[in-house]
DNA sequence: TAACTATATGAATACTTGTTCACATATACA
DNA sequence: TGTATATGTGAACAAGTATTCATATAGTTA
């Protein structure tokens, strides 16, 4: 094993997992610079409310994202600059290929 | 849609997806700065030739890595700069959380 | 040419996972 | 308190996928 840990093997092929899904980047996407409700992520990305929140599940889990309420909502952004770099690195490889 | 087009949704997740198997992120991780052949990533990361083999033309096909012959052996390596960022930036968030 | 080594691949199986549907929970406000 | 709105969740189903096994292909060397 060269550059990490066996132990972390698996913990960066689930990370890479995550945004391995068209819904959740979608989402991710959403989010970038963006601080949305459940409602609105569902309506922006055409995307059943159950769906968005099952995944929204999923992102939190892994720390993608952060929340807070505000009144009657739950308002998603993402967690830190880290999602936003391997998202835009993700990006920028397809734009070039 | 804010950061990416659309249509590019797809392939942004796919490319993650690939991203988001174990025995690829061995493969990935054994070939940082190394070219090896078949047998020796097959011995290196302790999966059989078979599984690697197949493994092996997923990331071919999505153009992660590039391979030449030598004799006997066909010897792979990491296609481009990208591919050691993307997982190298995955790598830091996973030792940052 | 025959035997050997390296690599690829098709089929089958087991496993994982995303969506939908129905419903539960919870909060706000009249 | 009752109603409306927002969000979460369990079960079921469908679809996708990684590994194994057996075998094919191809190149090397005796």
């Amino acid at each position: 094993m060269k550059f990490i840990d066996e132990d972390k093997i698996i913990d960066i092929s689930e990370l890479f997992k995550i945004f391995g899904d068209s819904t959740r980047v979608k989402i991710i996407n959403a989010l970038i610079d963006n601080e949305l409700c459940v409602c609105e992520i569902a309506n922006n990305i055409g995307v059943s409310q159950s769906a968005v929140s099952h995944q929204l599940r999923i992102l939190k889990s892994a720390k993608l994202v952060k929340y807070k309420k505000k009144g009657n909502c739950i308002y998603y952004s993402l967690a830190d600059e880290h999602v936003e770099k391997i998202f835009k690195l993700g990006c920028e490889h397809i734009n070039e290929l």
